[in-house]
DNA sequence: CTGGGGACGGGGCCC
DNA sequence: CGGGCCCCGTCCCCA
């Protein structure tokens, strides 16, 4: 079959570094295959040509089984992606706050109360959950609901939804999975993206890779379906998903009959753009790596902002090549600009519904032919989902960079206090946290003698003047100043009516 | 037990 | 982009 025979014929080379390849097709036919395929193959050789990639060309093949033995024996014991909080550091899950690495002899009033306050993470009780925990977690919101794609592929046959990378078998992958079922847990070789080691660990022939080398590999090896890992989303590269529908499976493969018989099937293509000031051949980490590559060099915790801010999760858009295939097809597909200034039904593209209509799963948008389709999701939609930059000290998820490192202050703490050594992450903190020493208390009370050193106390002190509190409780009326007043109020079973 | 004060943390917003 | 501030929130302690 078609998507067979092409797999057949991938760049499996020793020069050519398969980093999170998949190419899983059912009835290929169906979906103009051949004219994806087509396309596909001089979009690789385009983009090969554009970053200067040396090597054989395309039919230099390897089989899946030889590469992942090749991954295997290259990178035996790749460890497995975990989170890993800065040395030093204490406990790793969400919301749990490390202790200050300058702080001396822990208060311990506050070192207890801490303790318990961050053990009520937001994440266990999303009910309570305090304003200052409402992280962006882009990606939580995103993972691919297998059951809507399932449904919805037969009204949108391109129902291809970006699904997560599942942060490759060594702590981060380098690509974007298309469509769930992608091994999140990221064995190396079986769907994992290219890891945080990756040019280390994948690359068959023990080199360095290239990094503009391309891969496509038959994940028809899969021993188990693939899953999600919704904990880690740092993907990179280039993807192209590939047409999904409820077929039934071909008879003449070897591939696993579990991967067949899902009603979805893979396609991700990831090409391991260059990185900025990542220079080829090298194996440096990619910008992703947060975690791991800062717990590997030891940086220590307590580093300045800036050299943390070293490794942040910056956007793949900026790693985006700017060209693209130059015969993409005959039909409708628009250049990249076009697609990303409205391209689509009203710019040629057939309208939703017509024979051989390829939607956009997130913005509706259609395109006439596959092709148009991927490049509108490579340089639209995707590409904007994935504007988010990840804390390399917990898995806390942002969607500017600004919030980032607003964020990852309170892991550094670079505010101390030059009497007692408590640090704080924001210098306001610092300046309020100095007022105790003082005995300052700026903020008046404009109803009594009192004075704060603490706004907030302050506004909790007005609510004490004002007979109806701010915080009611609703089976009682009874009102209270603080929330922790009613909270108790409840828990204490003294209300009336409960 | 309840009300209130004190201290502190974190995201968002504005300049 | 960074600093300052705002707002909301928590917990502990004490009267």
């Amino acid at each position: 079959m078609a998507c067979a025979a092409y797999v057949q014929d991938c760049y499996y080379s020793s020069q050519c570094v398969p980093t999170c390849c998949f190419l899983t097709c059912l009835s290929p036919q169906d979906f103009g295959m051949a004219h994806l395929l087509k396309w596909l193959t001089e979009w690789l050789l385009d983009v090969r040509q554009l970053l200067g990639v040396t090597g054989p060309e395309p039919g230099v093949c390897r089989t899946p089984v030889r590469w992942q033995r090749s991954l295997r024996e290259a990178a035996p014991s790749a460890p497995p992606p975990a989170l890993v909080p800065g040395p030093g550091r204490t406990g790793g899950s969400p919301g749990q706050r490390p202790l200050s690495p300058h702080l001396g002899p822990p208060r311990g009033i506050h070192g207890t109360h801490r303790a318990r306050a961050q053990s009520a993470t937001p994440f266990s009780l999303p009910g309570k959950m305090p304003r200052s925990f409402l992280v962006k977690k882009h990606w939580s919101n995103r993972i691919p609901n297998y059951g809507q794609l399932e449904s919805q592929k037969g009204a949108s046959p391109a129902g291809v939804r970006a699904g997560e990378c599942g942060g490759g078998g060594v702590g981060g992958g380098r690509c974007w999975n298309f469509l769930g079922n992608i091994d999140g847990e990221g064995k190396e070789g079986e769907g994992g993206c290219q890891g945080s080691r990756g040019p280390e660990t994948m690359a068959p022939s023990g080199n360095p890779p290239t990094a503009p080398d391309l891969c496509l590999r038959a994940d028809s090896q899969l021993s188990r379906p693939p899953k999600i890992n919704g904990s880690r989303y740092t993907c990179e590269g280039l993807v192209f998903p590939l047409l999904l529908q409820d077929r039934a499976a071909p008879s003449a493969s070897n591939d696993a009959p579990s991967l067949w018989d899902r009603k979805s099937v893979i396609a991700c293509i990831s090409l391991p753009l260059p990185l900025n000031g990542e220079a080829r051949g090298t194996s440096s980490p990619g910008p992703l790596e947060i975690s791991v590559v800062d717990s590997l060099d030891g940086r220590a915790p307590g580093a300045p902002l800036k050299e943390s801010l070293n490794h942040l999760n910056l956007s793949p858009l900026l790693n985006m090549p700017k060209q693209w295939p130059l015969n993409p097809g005959p039909e409708v597909d628009k250049a990249p600009d076009k697609l990303l200034g409205g391209g689509g039904p009203q710019e040629g593209s057939p309208p939703l519904g017509s024979v051989g209509c390829f939607e956009c799963f997130d913005c509706h948008k259609t395109y006439h032919t596959f092709s148009g389709l991927s490049k509108h999701r490579q340089l639209h939609c995707d590409l904007q989902a994935c504007r988010f930059f990840s804390c390399k000290y917990c898995d806390k998820e942002y969607s500017s960079l600004g919030a980032l490192k607003m964020h990852i202050r309170t892991h550094t703490l670079p505010c101390i206090c030059k009497i007692c050594g408590k640090a704080f992450s924001r210098p306001w903190l610092l300046q309020g946290h100095i007022r105790t020493h003082t005995g300052e208390k700026p903020y008046a009370c404009s109803h009594c003698s009192r004075a704060f050193a603490d706004r907030s106390n302050l506004r909790a002190h007005l609510q004490t003047h004002s007979d109806i509190k701010k915080y009611q409780c609703k089976s009682c009326t009874k009102t209270f100043s603080r929330m922790s007043l009613l909270t108790r109020h409840k828990e204490a079973g003294s209300c009336p009516a409960s």
